[in-house]
DNA sequence: TAACCTACCAAACACTTGTTAGGGAAGGAG
DNA sequence: CTCCTTCCCTAACAAGTGTTTGGTAGGTTA
C-alpha cells in the first residue's frame, strides 16, 4: 500500500482538491505521451495555459506530480483487485474478474496506467518510489496464487511454466494501455471478454 | 525498408565498425536501462571508459547512436521475417515461424528491442524517424495477413476480432523483452514453444 | 626522421532544465 | 474601505544538457 507520500502541501487548504486534480491530470497526459524526463515544467504548463514557475504553487516539485498520479492510480486499483480476491470466487472466475477490472481500469486511467508500464522499471530503483515494486510484488502473488489455484483445481493447464503463463497473462492485458483508446469501438468490458477468450481458449480453430 | 540513415560519417575509413559497435552496444543498453530521453552521453561515455566529447569522434550526436541502433535492428528482424514470409508455408506456420523469429531476435538484440518498445511510439512523430511507423505499418500487414488467411482456411477462429487478435499476439511476444534475459532457464526457442501452445490452445484446461 | 592518421582528452559554448523569490490582480470577509 | 487568501506572473538562479574546437599521445607509413 503506497502510503500517499505526499502527505503535506502548502497551507491548510480546505477544498483544495479542484485545481490540482485537474493539473494533474494534464500532467498525466503529457507524461504519457512524451515520457516522464521527456516532459518539461514548461510543457505542462503551457497544456495547462500556465507559466512554469506557477505549477510550484499547487506542487512541490516535478517528481511529486508524478507520484501523485502514480499512487494515486495504484490505490484505486488496489481497492478493486482486493474486493475481487476477497470475493471468494474460483480460480477461473477470479482471473475474469481480474482480467476486467484491469481493463476498466485501463479505461479510466490510461495516462496513469501508460505512464506505469513505461516508468515504472527504473522508478523502481529509486528509495522514493519503493512502494511500485512493493505494488507489483503483491500484484504477482495475487496472480500467480490465481494460476496455481487454477492448475491444482485442474481448470488450467498444468503442463506449462506458471511464471511463464502468469507474465504472459499480465502483459496481454496491459500492454493494452499502449494502444487502447477510450470511446473506441469496444468497451473495455467486450474487449476483456475477447482477450479472456483468447487467453483461456487459444485462438486455434479446436473441433468441439 | 530503412534507409539506414546515416549515410557518411567522418572520412573514407575502411575498416571502421569496429569500435564503432561497441560503442553502440554500450550505449544501446544504457539507453535501454535509463531510457533515451534520461540517458545523457556522459553516462554512455563513462560507460565506455572515455569523456563525452570524445563520442562525437565517432558519431554525429547522440540522436544519430539511436537511430543506428533502432535502424540495425530493424534491418535484421526484416531480413528473418521476409525470409519466413517468402517461405510458402500454411497460416499456422507462418505465424509459429514469426514468433520464434522475434523471440530469437529479443534474445540477440535484447536491448534494441526494449528501447523500440519504450521509444518508437512517440518518436515516429519525429519525420527522421518515420522509417518506425513504416516498418510497423509493414509488421501489422504481416501479421494481420497470416491470421486473415488462417481464418479463411479455418485454422483460426473466426468469431474474434482480428485486430484485437492480431495486437493481441503482437504484445505477448514482444513485451518479452521487458523481462526476458539472455541466458536464463529458458532459450527462445522454448518461450517461443509455450507462448504458440498458450496463444493457440489458450490455457484452460480442455477435455480431449 | 618526417608526415600522417586514429582515437582520444580538455575546456569551453549556448541552451535548457527544475526550481525559487517577490510581487500583484481578483475577490470575498470584516 | 481594508485585510486576507487564492492563484498566477515576472525574472532570475545554478546545474546539467548536447555539441564544438583545438590539441595531443601513439602507432603506421615513407
Amino acid at each position: 500500500m503506497p502510503k500517499s507520500s505526499n502527505s503535506d502541501h502548502k497551507k491548510t487548504t480546505v477544498n483544495p482538491p479542484e485545481r490540482r486534480e485537474e493539473l494533474l491530470a494534464i500532467a498525466a497526459e503529457v507524461f504519457a505521451a512524451q515520457g516522464y524526463n521527456a516532459t518539461t515544467v514548461r510543457k505542462i504548463a503551457d497544456a495547462a495555459g500556465m507559466l512554469a514557475g506557477s505549477l510550484y504553487y499547487h506542487f512541490d516539485s516535478k517528481e511529486s506530480m508524478l507520484d501523485e498520479i502514480l499512487s494515486g492510480f495504484l490505490d484505486e486499483l488496489w481497492a478493486r483487485y482486493d474486493a475481487v480476491l476477497g470475493a471468494g470466487l474460483g480460480p477461473r472466475e477470479t482471473l475474469e474478474a481480474l482480467v476486467t477490472e484491469s481493463f476498466r481500469e485501463i479505461d479510466r486511467h490510461l495516462a496513469a496506467v501508460a505512464i506505469y508500464q513505461k516508468e515504472s522499471k527504473h522508478l523502481g530503483t529509486r528509495p522514493h518510489f519503493a512502494y511500485l515494486v512493493e505494488s507489483q510484488q503483491k500484484f504477482e502473488k495475487a496472480w500467480l496464487g490465481t494460476l496455481e489455484r487454477g492448475v491444482a483445481a485442474k481448470v488450467f493447464r498444468a503442463d506449462l511454466d506458471v511464471r511463464l503463463t502468469y507474465r504472459f497473462v499480465r502483459d496481454t492485458v496491459w500492454v493494452a494501455a499502449s494502444w487502447y483508446r477510450p470511446g473506441g469501438r469496444h468497451s473495455p468490458e467486450e474487449i476483456a471478454r475477447q482477450y479472456l477468450s483468447m487467453v483461456l481458449e487459444g485462438i486455434a480453430l479446436h473441433d468441439s
